[in-house]
DNA sequence: GTCTATAGCAGGATAGAC
DNA sequence: GTCTATCCTGCTATAGAC
């Protein structure tokens, strides 16, 4: 809206770093001093170009947040038609591929990852955003899919924890990174993140794989 | 330390609003006004008892939080003696029953995990005594239970991954609630909690178990 | 559209009476 | 040990010059 010239440049380079201060610190703990000078403008700016910072935040993840989310999801839908299964195996590994290797950098999936979770643990008005737009669709969507190759008398509940424990560990090994590396004391590279993707296939698929070994004590 | 009389309720009051709030909302967004007006005491009582409010915040982890992990600890340990087995099976499903259900009330286990998650989002001073007294124990722990029962090739960093696997599904099913009901549209009461505990259990040890169904498109 | 300067307020922390 | 009153800092938001 509005003209579109080299005028705008101060806005999006708000935008940009205010995501990137939001998705590491959280809203409250980000000043909007702290925004204008990494984007090397004026404390007033986002006032003038947003009205306030609860605006600027809202933008964030309209102008953001959201086109990142459809630019994972066709990369899911993508990766599903050039194979040429829908069987649970398939979907699972689109899915994993799209959210954890897929058309993201390394460091706008680190983001989006953390301004999902950050709304999860606090929801704002953002939340509503999220859930309506993105979350219902997709996992409405993942249902349909699955729910012809998964066993005869699976109910429509049971399908949708499915789907959301698969959900959970993306979203875990995402956001969870700095104590991931802790614990297991490997770097987050994208060796680690390869193997991230193949578990999630295999765990997704089979669990521990070993419902059938374990003895008595 | 120091004499423990009727003194010391104020003290212990501070303590248990502080952890509400700081579950509740997070460090930065809950102001010391806040606490003692919840713990109905006066502003200074915090700089008095604790120095300052990031002590206050330590403090809540120290007596608060750790004790709780040890009775989930203890809690798993029984139920698992109980059994006879040390299956995978008994072993998740004493995990899954120790974090949802367990020892905790319904409000401790939310504040409990409310806590975790903030710290893994935003690690504080908080989050080295996490890791190092909490979750790389339990982990190691968890590991020498399950790997004389799981196929035999596996090495320790996939069975690893199994672990933080199913403790991210508790996590997020634990934190994530009003996105939960938001999505599922059911309440978060005993009857759903104890559906979850069954569904985890069942997703970790055979995941979407449809792995020899599923058909070509 | 961008800046400086400042109003107006809320935060943590402290001093000192009781 | 608890209170009131207050200091000082840092925040958002705005007014008004350029």
């Amino acid at each position: 809206m509005g003209k579109k010239g080299k005028l705008d440049v101060t806005k999006e380079r708000l935008l940009n770093e205010a995501e990137a201060l939001f998705a590491q610190k959280g809203y409250d703990a980000v000043t909007v001093r702290e925004i204008t000078a990494a984007a090397g403008c004026n404390i007033a700016s986002i006032n003038y170009h947003f009205g306030n910072k609860q605006n600027l935040y809202m933008e964030v993840f309209r102008s953001r947040w959201q086109p990142r989310v459809r630019r994972i999801h066709e990369s899911f839908i993508n990766s599903l038609t050039s194979q040429n299964s829908s069987s649970p195996a398939a979907i699972v590994q689109a899915l994993a591929y799209a959210f954890l290797e897929g058309p993201l950098s390394d460091e706008e999936r680190q983001r989006h990852f953390q301004l999902i979770v950050k709304e999860i643990a606090k929801p704002t008005t953002a939340f509503d955003l999220m859930v309506t737009e993105v979350m219902r669709p997709i996992f409405k969507e993942l249902a349909v899919m699955l729910s012809s190759a998964m066993p005869d008398g699976i109910g429509q509940e049971d399908l949708m924890l499915n789907i959301m424990s698969i959900f959970a560990m993306v979203l875990h090994f995402n956001f969870a990174r700095a104590a991931i590396t802790r614990i297991t004391g490997r770097e987050y590279d994208s060796a680690f993140k390869a193997r991230l993707v193949d578990h999630i296939i295999k765990f997704s698929l089979e669990g521990l794989g070993a419902s059938n070994k374990g003895g008595g004590l």
